[in-house]
DNA sequence: CTGAAAGCGCTTACAG
DNA sequence: CTGAAAGCGCTTACAG
């Protein structure tokens, strides 16, 4: 691969003319530029990133801390900070956030520092491992990190409206004329699946509607829980005509549990998700679902990281990123309220 | 951060012995290596990658070319990857790949030359692209490329035994004593919807068993497609006792057709899968599948083209991963074969 | 066993 | 508007 040098000698101009070009910097003569453009044409030039980011002192890099769960929520955030970074001229180093093993965070300081990563973006559930966050404050490397448990730990945060969502797709359901709605809850040890509960909660009692007991069902966000939840639910002597679950994989388990037991839906029973993730478009009905904007989180993430580079000194940003309720085909007016039906 | 420089005066030796140290080269007295050790640890010295990448004219940088769908697969190869390729030392940078964009390739080609990458692997199916593929033949970078629908065009591949585990697939069911086993194809655009397809129908004509048209259903690998197929065959006048669908996805939708029509899954139904990809544990009852082995696949591929880095001229490999069926709970001996029954 | 010199391919002051 | 010099932080021959 050819060099500045090459370039420079083609061209004849000093490399440092070259380097004018290649930068975008302003004062060279336009007849100059056009033979340096020639010449970086013609040999097919490619600035070596390495010789750039040596002598800039930056590396114009980010690293993304991702957990090794393959979750669908994973790649579309990958793939969305990979978009935002690259029209930043970033690129992305991913590194996988295992919990359970205690040195994981060793491998993960040694890539950040070695590479000299300009920023870390944290995905959840790595913002609350206190080893990560507590080495980037000390070596000084900026990092946003998203939905954390604990916000006040952190500079910069980037988190969603779980609470609001909450309201949202539960006030719905009421405003279908739904009475009986339950709730499969997230994991209570983490924020989200608190504030979603909070939410259905909230909504319930300002529309002067009971929320006994037996209408809440705890969940552990898995396919598996939500149906063991939906059947325990559905199987009361009073069921309830809708379910609004804490997450999609437990609406899924949901609608599997209502198939077995013959319940048809949306006819007979409601339900609704959170996160639209991709799994709401693979079972029939099309799940509705509160969704969580990944692409913004996205942009936010990068937005404030590049922020936090640009001006490292005592840096604060929290951005609460809007959800909205995604109508699709597991809702309808219950059944004792519909015209028309004897 | 300090440099080689700041820990060769502390440790009072030159930087060439520190640069011995760092890269475990021989020929380092022990109590001087010691001293440096010590010098290191002390100032928390990190080499910095750009200065010995600038200086060996190696980035120890693969690129991994993944589609910019959030396919579970996806994830997982990637992962897998980038584990196996910290394992060598080397870094992993992905790039997206939208197959529908013309001047795509053109992002590709500029961070794979700008990175000065070492080696590029291609998942499916951006094997197919020529764009891509001759741009790196081009170049003289190295690169291997998985499931490829044409292998003669490549160096080095990586592909699984499409055919071979159709093939087990459909013995099972045949050993279970099914004899109207159906399928549902992949798109037959792909080889290995192809390759699936003919290890079915090899099979069942081996076991001297009819394949009618009524028996094959066309899908395009999604949940909705695989559902739709299945209300057709399940709506025949003899329906099948036992469906093979080509992937997961379809399977599910399968599942979910059978649900509806009140059809019990394993016992009136058996259905198998193809993939192990997450939806099949996420059905109930679990999908048994045949495993596509990505981890072997993200080890077979690294493995290939870190020996194609070493030894650029002329290296041919092509790796053939083998299958194997998981059994779980979605077949059952068909209900006329079952003994104790009246 | 150890080190002084040169240079990888760029950019950053500085000079003209 | 253009360029010669110095240097980012390392490693690669080479010498002793």
């Amino acid at each position: 691969m050819s060099t500045i040098h090459e370039v420079a000698a083609r061209a004849n101009v000093s490399i440092k003319t070259v380097s004018r070009v290649i930068n975008g910097e302003s004062g060279v003569a336009e007849p100059t530029r056009q033979r340096v453009l020639t010449a970086i044409h013609e040999l097919d030039y490619v600035p070596n990133l390495s010789a750039q980011r040596l002598k800039r002192g930056r590396s114009e890099l980010l690293a993304l801390v991702l957990p090794r769960v393959e979750s669908p929520y994973a790649i579309k955030l990958f793939a969305d900070i990979l978009a935002q970074a690259r029209k930043h001229q970033y690129s992305v180093l991913v590194f996988e956030h295992c919990l359970d093993q205690p040195r994981q965070h060793k491998a993960i300081e040694r890539g950040v520092r070695n590479h000299r990563v300009d920023g870390v973006i944290i995905a959840p559930p790595g913002g609350d491992n206190p080893d990560l966050v507590n080495f980037l404050r000390a070596v000084q490397i900026p990092y946003v990190v998203i939905s954390p448990n604990r916000l006040q730990d952190h500079a910069c945060s980037i988190q969603i409206t779980e609470y609001l969502g909450a309201c949202e797709a539960t006030r719905y359901l009421i405003s279908l004329g739904h009475r009986r709605i339950a709730h499969i809850t997230c994991l209570q040890s983490e924020r989200f699946g608190r504030e979603r509960l909070a939410g259905y909660l909230d909504t319930l009692s300002e529309n002067g509607l009971p929320a006994p007991a037996t209408l809440v069902s705890e969940g552990d966000n898995s396919v598996e829980s939500g149906y063991r939840a939906a059947n325990v639910l559905l199987s009361q002597p009073e069921p309830p005509t809708a379910i609004f679950a804490g997450n999609d994989e437990m609406a899924v388990g949901a609608i599997l549990a209502a198939y077995q037991l013959g319940i048809h839906i949306p006819d007979n029973l409601s339900v609704i998700g959170f996160d639209d993730s991709a799994i709401s478009l693979q079972i029939f009905p099309h799940l509705t679902t509160v969704v969580q904007p990944i692409g913004e989180i996205a942009r936010a993430s990068v937005e404030c990281l590049l922020e936090a580079i640009e001006d490292p000194n005592a840096y604060e940003d929290h951005r609460l990123i809007p959800t909205h309720l995604e109508l699709r085909n597991s809702c309808a007016i219950p059944k004792d309220r519909r015209p028309g039906r004897p």
